[in-house]
DNA sequence: CTGTTAGCGCATTCAG
DNA sequence: CTGAATGCGCTAACAG
């Protein structure tokens, strides 16, 4: 009868796509499962011997422990969440690979995800990463209010570390490019240069998150040239939209003689528009943009362009992560800026 | 006594970081907890009067299911997986991009992962994906072998789609490009032009996979041709290894009067040296690539390209995820090719 | 050094 | 239509 007990429960534990749990480990060693469990902590507490069987075991039947049951009792995932509107970013992409890296040295895991806006305008998809379980969350902000991420980072309870945007907001810590030392090497290098007739491309914005980006531009503007608002085109942050955008800009302000762009992909987009306008660059027309992206290496000429050091910054996302794990809650709306550096290739 | 029992209580739950459960919203509503799974799971016997109750308490305490619990006991985490060796390249994040959004719709999530060479050739990463719950995984198999992808889709017992790479391997669905039809497209096209000198520019290979693609040009170059194999230089899949590959290839080979490399970056990173080597594009040398990225717009001249179908391709496996998911297990090393297009511009 | 008991948050039986 | 009991796989707190 114990036999036939037992042929049952092997043949239920054969089954498709059941992976052993910590009792099977548990049986074929003779052990209890907290045994096992305390092998898997390296718990020094573990006769050696035991410990070497239990560790034979794991191998043979490859056991995986499942990290949601751990999860669930631990009260942390090892996992983090990264959010942005555009994965295919390529300064997002750098962003999330530099924190893999990160990640994997220290045991955690990323989960990628992408902003729905549909979706209450993005909170909506950050709830749903919360409710998978990660520890702790980054967030690329473009497109989300102070308001929107104040509520959130308050009902969440897990240090939230935004990204490319300074937000002063309790309990977030804020990591981005210092855009006013960014706008005034940039607007000094043009005017080095001999080019006064500025106009920017910017990303599309939403209304209610006015992008500071344009506002440190704008501002370097005016002191340098002591003139009003530089003329300005917003489009969607991609070469189609840098293309619509600059052609815009060049037919309502032919004299414009420097542009700078959002982001290196708006800049190359511009690039195209302003060749197919006959405008030789940088002779008639100096563009710039911003993120130094591999790509920009390779227009005709050479993209001039502000780089941010990704992976560092990355590296400083994490760690702000891993403090908020470690201590409860991040510091109170601590703000890293970094320093931008100009990279003066052939636009310019 | 009662009521300091509940203060405590009360304190208790108003802990940092304590997010509020499926009891919460029935002590609120009066209800039992089924019954707030139930309203949860749509399920149709409930009071509408009691539903709303449950509804408007949800709404109220801002509860969100704890994921992680409903996978314990449900076996299925309604999560994919998605690993790649490197998630900065640019078809690999549109393949994301595009699987994103048909998650959402059915309610999925992704988890995106970068492989781990170090660990156990990458097996180890998936492994850990596995132990994190994902119902299915798409895997960018440009560096596993077949003999570790059999073995691995062997022992997870959930769907396993490969991307990029035909492999016939019980078990697994694999999607790709047809890379005969995408070689003698190409071929065809340099030969029409009146270039008979090709050499390759390759992925650097990991010497346990030999790609497809470098199979498929060879073969098609020979039958066009009536040649033997045509010379080629490997070098990593960015704008620099294109360089160096290029490079070192015109040196050697200084008679090849078409490149083709293996996606568009290389191509790109290809014309930079080519033009530092004096090499007009395409009346001295033609360049093409695969992929289709957008920066390859913007080169000078634009670069001919393969261009394929990220978002039809990330439909296939998404969908093939789904299947797998809700049947047990996927066909028998199906595969999927997709038709190239041959998006011709400047470069040829 | 090891086993026992309890419970993480939820869904799935079964009773009413 | 609703409630009570049971367990997913694992670790924490206590016993021994």
């Amino acid at each position: 009868m114990t036999e036939e007990n037992e042929l049952i429960e092997i043949v239920s534990k054969t089954n498709i796509a059941r992976r052993p749990t910590i009792i099977d480990v548990a049986e074929l060693v003779g052990v209890s499962r907290q045994t096992v469990s305390r092998v898997l902590a390296e718990h020094p507490r573990v006769a050696s011997e035991t410990r070497r069987r239990v560790k034979e075991a794991i191998v043979e039947l490859d056991f995986r422990p499942n990290r949601m049951a751990r999860a669930l009792v631990t009260q942390t995932s090892m996992t983090f969440g990264i959010a942005s509107v555009d994965i295919r970013n390529l300064h997002f992409a750098e962003t999330c690979s530099g924190m893999q890296t990160l990640a994997r040295q220290q045991g955690y895991h990323l989960v990628v995800t992408e902003l729905d806006l549909d979706d209450a305008g993005g909170i909506g998809t950050l709830e749903t990463l919360l409710s998978l379980g990660v520890d702790g969350i980054v967030i690329f902000p473009n497109i989300l209010t102070d308001a929107d991420l104040a509520a959130f980072a308050d009902s969440c309870g897990r240090p939230v570390v935004t990204m490319g945007r300074v937000t002063r907001i309790p309990g977030i810590v804020s990591i981005a490019l210092d855009e006013t030392a960014a706008a005034g090497t940039l607007v000094d290098h043009l005017l080095a240069t001999g080019k006064r007739r500025i106009g920017l491309l910017m990303n599309q914005m939403f209304p209610q998150v006015p992008h500071e980006r344009y506002r440190a531009l704008q501002h370097a503007i005016e002191t340098g040239l002591g003139e009003d608002a530089a003329p300005f085109e917003s489009d969607e942050p991609t070469i189609e939209g840098g293309k619509r955008a600059a052609a815009r800009l060049v037919r309502s302000h032919p004299d414009v003689n420097a542009i700078i762009a959002f982001n290196d992909t708006v800049a190359m987009g511009a690039m195209v528009a302003l060749r197919e306008l006959g405008r030789r660059i940088p002779a008639d027309i100096s563009v710039v943009g911003y993120d130094g992206i591999p790509y920009g290496a390779v227009t005709e000429p050479p993209l001039t362009t502000i780089v941010q050091d990704n992976r560092a910054m990355a590296e400083a996302a994490f760690r702000a992560l891993l403090d908020g794990a470690a201590y409860g809650s991040p510091p109170s709306g601590e703000v890293q800026t970094w320093k931008p550096e100009l990279l003066i290739r052939g636009t310019t």
